[in-house]
DNA sequence: TTTTTACCCCGAATTACCTCA
DNA sequence: GCTGAGGTAATTCGGGGTAAA
């Protein structure tokens, strides 16, 4: 792997980048080329693939990519939330950018070095049908993906590395004023990944990069999402489950005051009729899919040799999410 | 075979941004 | 315009699992 750092003067290229495209070097405030002669899958994607192989398909094809040419327009230090809510686009940037193909073809046009020149969209990439919420962009976020993709190239032993690299990004943007920008996913990219959400509440790397292809997010943020999400229902389930034991507990109270009752009664009773009627047995049973639980109070005549029994049932368990088709299998034959 | 190391993924806690009343 | 609350994306931290050396 080659790295090749140059600031400001892009006279002298690098030479691995002759095969890129050339730019136009009376544009540019930072130029970094990045060649990698990785021919074999990362660590990470080996072990991966030890799980799918099919990805190993994936990253051959990732690692026979053409050097990466970036290029960053020197920006503007006036923080985004003061810049117009407008749609805004960037000529440099062709159609084909990609994060998830790993195919950067990020061009500068020569004179395209109008507006604020604060980079591209790391979150829609795909401006056309991005709303202005989704359209926002996120200049840490933007930072650490890029290392992240590095990261996937480079392999093992850089994690360190890019740790520093990071750190001294982030210690650069506190410099420069900016903080973390906030992405407001899009109404469909919600519905979206609720969807997928509700097919498997977590994700391959598979399924995560496909997600992200699909929703042109990055990987990372789609992780990022489903661990929220989990978290979210994991804390309303918890909810839910507070409340369901709030009234199994009254429920309880309110039956146990009955049986208290009924004890004292048939106490009263049995002094006066010893013989009368044996005291009752109450037992719990609970339904081991819905986990509704019923308390059964069964007593016995021994002068009619009759049994009663009265069954008080508990609300059932609520679930934020359907039983399974085992579990409603289960159900139906318990019941 | 066991230990060490590096990496990845996850949950939990927290932070920070954004929206809205 | 200011403010506080609530929602949520993003970050941090620690633990567990795994593979390679």
């Amino acid at each position: 792997m080659e790295l090749a750092l140059s600031l400001g003067d892009t006279s002298k290229p690098f030479k691995f980048l002759d095969k890129t495209p050339k730019l136009s070097s009376k544009d540019l405030g930072f130029c970094m080329g990045l060649g990698s002669g990785v021919t074999t899958s990362t660590r990470s994607h080996d072990k991966l693939g030890s799980h799918e192989n099919n990805h190993q398909e994936d990253d051959r094809r990732v690692s026979s990519d053409p050097p990466l040419q970036l290029v960053l327009l020197p920006f503007s230090p006036v923080p985004r939330r003061h810049q117009p809510p407008s749609k805004t686009r960037f000529p440099w940037l062709t159609d084909n950018f990609s994060w998830l193909g790993f195919e950067f073809s990020v061009v500068s046009e020569p004179g395209s070095t109008e507006g604020s020149g604060r980079g591209f969209d790391v979150n829609r990439l795909s401006m056309d049908d991005a709303d202005e919420g989704a359209a926002l962009s996120s200049p840490n976020s933007a930072a650490s993906s890029f290392q992240m993709d590095f990261g996937i190239r480079s392999g093992r032993g850089n994690k360190r590395d890019l740790e520093a690299i990071e750190a001294s990004r982030a210690s650069d943007d506190e410099e420069n004023g900016l903080t973390r920008k906030k992405l407001r996913l899009s109404k469909d990219q919600s519905a979206f990944l609720e969807e997928s959400f509700k097919e498997h509440s977590t994700l391959n790397p598979k399924q995560k990069l496909a997600l992200a292809k699909q929703l042109n997010l990055r990987p990372r943020q789609v992780e990022v999402w489903f661990q929220n999400r989990r978290a979210r229902t994991k804390l309303k389930q918890t909810e839910v489950d507070c409340e369901y034991l709030k009234r199994c507990c009254e429920t309880l109270t309110k039956e146990n005051r009955r049986l208290q009752k009924e004890l004292q009664e048939l106490r009263a009773l049995k002094t006066s009729q010893p013989f009368y009627m044996q005291l009752p047995a109450t037992t719990l049973t609970m339904c081991p899919s819905c986990e509704r639980v019923a308390t059964t109070t069964t007593t016995t005549n021994p002068s009619t040799s009759t049994t009663t029994s009265k069954t008080v049932s508990l609300p059932a368990k609520p679930r934020l999410f359907p039983m399974s088709h085992g579990q409603v299998q289960a159900h139906q034959a318990a019941s």
